[in-house]
RNA sequence: GCGGAAGUAGCUCAAUUGGUAGAGCGAUAGCCUUCCAAGCUAUAGGUUGCGGGUUCGAUCCUCGUCUUCCGCUCCA
């Protein structure tokens, strides 16, 4: 691995290769930025969602998980805001390449106006603008832009695409019968869907402030580009934890996710070198701070889970577009008020690409004598797809037959893989570059004494115990 | 989305200046019975990304398209 880039791509490769992540629909070419989770990487995807899920609702005495409903009422994104600031009519500039909002544009341009006094002419030109918007007159605020004979800053040129709504969100038709009425969207967010069933889950559980609902769930945004592998997909999985707390209190919250939830990252074994927090400098209009937990993969630092101090802002657009109150009853202060939330937002899909980042790694285990060299994946022994390999040293002499009793014997508690094939060092490399922490092999001895030799991936090396000890030092191990 | 480059077996690559493709690794089966891949034998696997055009003939030339990579752009 000269560079990192080819890290990246060498990830990539061994993930096609050894049944980890595929492109979609690759037989007819593939669907640009989706992914398919293989053999392997659908155990390891399940793993982290496993991790994380009982991290946080097994863990902490005061949240619970809920799984809602990709499809959600159209208005939940008139609340959320989505609706206005997901979708924007845009347009290039063929010379500069650069891509302008169409009323960032006309507004500046109208600015000019104004400040050469022509006031009847901003007015005129602002009043076209907004009608033509209202009625999704593309083709008419290209000529609107064409007319007043608009230029690009960069280019000074007046070379103008044609104007494209970019709309993040992707939607469909609930029920046969199209009508712009049924149109309804795909979340681009898992997070409404807890917003949504705040009193629900207060009220039924009985939930007292603070205190948070975690969801994991598919979202979907039609990015205008989506590349560099798993790290930006169209349809993603995100893992959130929405957290109520007393107005006033968010502050401390935010600081206490804050470092929890690094906690939480560094207990799957990562250095804390390879993370950074990336306070956002710009905040969102929902948010009274935010940052990012940033990992540094092989393509650099990039943003694996974001934390948001979102105020009362969702619940209070719910409340107002409902027309329900979204009110909590706080008995310590004896107070109504609208909780304000602090999100952690985690990408599992990051998180995979994050966990297959740090665990890969080429080995040059060359001698003297000989050449030789391995691809290992380091998973911590919980997120690996594959805890243990029995391996029979040979097919004969009644070995098979003792290694599927130890198969028998462990599959009920955790996943196996049973091999004879080939030789003893062959099975361990291939092991190796799945990530399988353990490797039993039953040799003639273990016909004897009922021990076999115990390999361990990382370290390579090797001892002997007894078939009665494997369960309990993989369970161990697991449970780290 | 724009510009550039690429696409040949699961992987890494070769080949024909236009005459319809080979190797190594890998896979499968068998031999060997071996505690850290690359011993032996056999087998499978490719309408050379896809679709048109030029041509007697296209993997090669040409157009379109899809996908990937690099840069720009975008990412409430």
């Amino acid at each position: 691995m000269a560079t990192d880039n080819n890290k990246f791509q060498a990830i990539i490769s061994h993930c096609k290769e050894y049944g980890f992540i595929f492109q979609s629909s690759e037989i007819y070419d593939g669907l640009s930025a989706v992914y398919d989770y293989g053999q392997n990487g659908s155990e390891l995807k399940r793993n982290i969602r496993d991790y994380w899920w009982r991290s946080m609702t097994q863990f902490h005495e005061n949240i619970v998980g809920i799984d809602a409903a990709i499809f959600m009422h159209p208005t939940t994104w008139k609340a959320s805001g989505h609706v206005d600031n997901f979708s924007d009519p845009m347009i290039d500039n063929k010379d500069s390449k650069k891509r302008y909002r169409v009323d960032h544009l006309i507004e500046a341009h109208a600015e000019k106006l104004a400040l050469e006094g022509k006031k009847e002419q901003e007015a005129a030109l602002l009043q076209s603008m907004d009608n033509l918007i209202a009625k999704d007159d593309f083709d008419g605020l290209k000529k609107l832009i064409e007319d007043n004979n608009i230029k690009c800053s960069i280019s000074g040129t007046a070379n103008w695409t044609d104007v494209r709504q970019f709309n993040l969100m992707f939607s469909t038709q609930l029920g046969s019968v199209s009508d712009e009425a049924n149109e309804i969207y795909l979340r681009p967010e898992t997070a409404q869907g807890i917003f949504v069933n705040f009193l629900n889950v207060q009220k039924t559980g009985r939930m007292k402030i603070p205190f948070g609902i975690a969801q994991v769930g598919k979202a979907f945004r039609n990015e205008i580009v989506a590349r560099q592998f798993i790290f930006r997909m169209r349809e993603f999985e995100q893992m959130e934890m929405q957290f109520f707390v007393r107005p006033g209190t968010q502050k401390e919250w935010y600081e206490y996710w804050k470092a929890e939830r690094m906690k939480w990252h560094h207990s799957l074994g990562i250095s804390p070198d390879k993370y950074r927090f990336h306070d956002h400098v710009k905040l969102a209009f929902y948010a009274d701070a935010a940052c990012d937990i940033e990992y540094d993969f092989p393509i650099g630092f990039k943003e694996v889970e974001g934390i948001h101090s979102r105020t009362d802002h969702d619940l209070s657009r719910h409340q107002e577009y409902s027309k329900k109150k979204m009110q909590y009853f706080d008995t310590e202060i004896n107070q109504n008020y609208i909780p304000y939330v602090i999100e952690t937002s985690i990408g599992l899909d990051r998180t995979v690409l994050m966990v297959l980042s740090e665990a890969y790694v080429e080995e040059d285990l060359s001698t003297e004598d000989k050449k030789d060299s391995r691809v290992v994946l380091k998973f911590p022994a919980k997120l690996a797809p594959i805890k243990l390999a029995v391996l029979p040293l040979t097919k004969k002499d009644g070995l098979p037959e003792i290694a599927r009793e130890i198969m028998d014997g462990c599959k009920k508690s955790f996943r196996c893989f049973y091999e004879e094939k080939d030789t003893i060092g062959k099975r361990y490399r291939r092991m190796d570059a799945l990530g399988t922490p353990f490797c039993v092999t039953v040799d003639h001895q273990t016909k004897e004494d009922n021990t076999v030799t115990i390999r361990y991936r990382d370290s390579m090396q090797q001892e002997r115990i007894p078939i009665a000890e494997i369960s309990r030092i993989i369970n161990e191990a697991i449970d780290q």
